[in-house]
DNA sequence: TAGTAAGTGTACAGATCTGTACATTAACCT
DNA sequence: AGGTTAATGTACAGATCTGTACACTTACTA
């Protein structure tokens, strides 16, 4: 194929998975909506399960891509970073179409930790944890491996309560968290 | 059928359901492993949707009564009461068989915001909300709702970590949290 | 002990889903 | 122009899943 059907077929079948679920969606569902027939879906991938692999990938690649621009672009001071990461995930809740986090919802469909799909998210979680350390050692951290981890369980907490309704602007009450903890 | 049926048949499906996922577990499935036939299934509840609504309905009982009791049981001074809920969690996460919060996997698979699942879901994590808040305001703060989603987004952010094993003990990390916040 | 209700087992219709086959069309390249 | 590759459409085999039918058995109850 040529590349840039593969891209496609990639980013699109993702929004799909992301939207529906793994387990929901067939084949042919993601042929109508993206647009690209079955055929050719099976000559990327040898089946389903590589497809989603795939686009577990890609997803982790440009969600990480996507937060790391975004904090650069909201800010140049390293301690004010930290504090921007929420900022950026409350643009993200606020988008349409926002349905939560992609690996939450991947290892709550395949919840065998050998599974390909849990260990992809548990890596994305862990690339993750790197990229906030990194940012906090870069303001001056001797803890940063804690304050990352304050990040991230804030983080996981404020996508889920966006995504389920809890209550509104919770990167907001996060960040707010943060500041108190080590503002 | 007698009603001590219906209740295993609850309790035994609820397990299979949380272990396995919705989309995945067929009602073959539920009859194999519960050992109650698919017939007197069907005869209790109309539909497999049906079974996971009263499942998600036990689910919530079951996890608040469950947590209540844990918190009692664990102090009874309303200030450590709030940080005894993360013991109690982490006790959850160390169970054999933990598999993450039911109902983020609910919303996981059914998210449009008009199916019963999520709403249950939603619905659950309010009912939490006013516990913790009760909680809060039992220990005196003023701030009550505030705190009590403090408490909402380490639980939230914690299952999450523990689920994803993103880092060990994040109940403990995240009632040391709670501790720089209010205690 | 006879009758009724609770429960099982099996088989099946109909829908849906994965993956393959194959004939056909569109795009590229020389 | 001609040949190769990319891509489509359709049809289908085989598996699986929901929900129903029905004949049978177990247990309670009068």
């Amino acid at each position: 194929m040529r590349p840039s059907k593969k891209e496609e077929l990639l980013e699109k079948s993702l929004k799909v998975f992301y939207q529906h679920g793994f387990h929901a969606t067939g084949v042919d569902f993601i042929a109508k909506k993206t647009g690209i027939s079955k055929t050719l879906i099976y000559s990327h991938f040898s089946n389903k399960d590589a497809l989603m692999s795939a686009v577990l990938e890609r997803r982790d690649s440009n969600f990480r891509n996507w937060l790391e621009a975004r904090v650069e672009a909201l800010s140049t001071d390293p301690m004010s970073k930290l504090f921007c990461v929420f900022d950026a995930l409350e643009e993200w809740f606020e988008e349409e179409g926002f349905k939560g986090c992609m690996f939450v919802k991947a290892s709550s469909e395949f919840m065998e930790s050998s599974h390909p799909l849990f260990q992809k998210s548990s890596e994305h979680k862990q690339k993750l944890e790197r990229y906030f350390s990194e940012l906090a050692k870069d303001a001056g951290f001797e803890n940063h491996l804690e304050i990352a981890r304050h990040i991230e369980l804030l983080k996981e907490g404020a996508i889920n309560a966006a995504h389920m309704k809890m209550f509104p602007k919770p990167a907001q009450h996060a960040k707010q968290m943060l500041k108190q903890l080590i503002g």
